[in-house]
DNA sequence: GGCTGCTCTATGTCTATACTTAATGAAACT
DNA sequence: AGTTTCATTAAGTATAGACATAGAGCAGCC
């Protein structure tokens, strides 16, 4: 019978007996706990690894650290949280479901206004434009509105996406250097309606995206998630 | 004339440098890179310098490591992007905006069956029902519905969140150790509506949250946003 | 073939030491 | 009082060296 101990790096021990410390308020929001070397002194390890724990603490929100002034429990803590965008079609396979996409359009055409602004790229420019809506067990789950600058990413003309799903060969591709992402709400209008076999009108969960490498704007795209989707953050 | 020189630490430029091998696809994805000893030399630094970079890249997702087998580029990048919850307050005057609220109920109520799923605590249980509406300017910004349990949040009852915020209250009083978070769009129902004189029906974007300490579920609230809110995150 | 166990390697982690740097708070000077 | 100068302090970063450990791949066994 081994037991099951979690096996945990000092400098991580370090990081939850600190958090523990702040969550049980020995020490309060606002004040300032003792420096590295007393902590090193007090865990028996060496400044080093307190400096990482508490440069954990610090990256979530708990902690903050100045030089000079030493380290103080955050006030206004204003936590992080990192969500994973995953491969569509990890996504699906993930959830138990067998992926498939459609193509719904793919051509060469001149960029909206809107467009061009999220892309940094004169208005008019001839970018591919594709339309694609992808499935779980053949249930609409999301449908994508992408555009993709050949510009950015040489190449990209002679693909053809029925094939070979846009965002896949992107990323495997052309990994990015910077993107701009955002997420809001939307009434589904006629085409995402029909594209996702829900009513018109009904809330989807959009997220937005646009990624850029050294030779500018790569692709945007706006995502629709089916109505009902959740997207879920881990702290 | 001083150089503006961006002041990157050693590992800080080892990072964007492996970053731009990548990018400009000198290493490409799923090829193994030079092990941590190669590049210390290459690099003129110590080991662990070189250690802390590549493991920032890992982190971001670019870079796959494991012992005895190398540290691969990332074959299928599913990258990662932090969002900041900020302070309701906080966000408003940030936006320059001068921030209120309004206190539209504040009661001891038995919880519902889905808050108490949600709160793993019996059916039935009394919490206290908060339900707020949060102003810029006078334009209602956000719509808060919070349940917040006595037993991990000690001495709540006697709060007056007319006067205090209740989001600031618990922040600064009950830091959590772990969060369930989840993003969805809803249809405005019809209090929805009225509270942010928005058209019911309107799609909104929710933020469901349930934080816990060590004596379990704190609070759990749903934030719904005014129409056209966009959540920005960061990579 | 298929399984077992060994070996060796690249990463993971820690230590002791050193130097750098931001910024505080006080002293010195208008 | 207001301002400038300056020493001091705590965090930031880097180093060489050491040992731990996962796991790929091989050798030998049935």
């Amino acid at each position: 019978m081994t037991e099951k101990t979690a096996q945990l790096s000092k400098a991580q021990a370090i990081t939850s007996e600190v958090r523990r410390r702040i969550v049980d308020r020995e020490w309060r929001q606002g004040d300032r706990i003792p420096d590295e070397a007393e902590l090193a002194v007090e865990f028996g390890v060496a400044r080093a690894t307190v400096n990482k724990a508490l440069q954990m603490l610090a990256e979530e929100g708990l902690l903050d650290r100045k030089r000079r002034a030493g380290t103080h429990v955050t006030v206004n803590p204003a936590r992080k949280a990192t969500l994973t965008i995953p491969i569509v079609r990890e996504q699906i396979e993930g959830a138990g479901l067998e992926y498939s996409h459609r193509v719904v359009a793919q051509k060469l055409s001149p960029i909206p206004a809107d467009v061009a602004l999220r892309m940094s790229l004169p208005e008019g420019a001839e970018l591919i434009h594709l339309r694609t809506v992808h499935y779980g067990d053949s249930q609409p789950f999301q449908v994508e509105d992408r555009w993709i600058n050949p510009g950015a990413a040489p190449g990209v003309e002679r693909i053809d996406f029925h094939r070979i799903n846009a965002n896949e060969w992107l990323v495997r591709n052309f990994p990015w250097l910077h993107a701009d992402m955002a997420f809001s709400a939307e009434n589904a209008n006629a085409r995402d309606a029909r594209l996702l076999e829900a009513r018109q009108g009904t809330a989807l969960l959009i997220l937005q995206r646009t990624t850029f490498n050294d030779l500018g704007a790569i692709t945007t795209v706006r995502l629709a998630f089916h109505p009902g989707y959740q997207l879920i953050a881990t702290p």
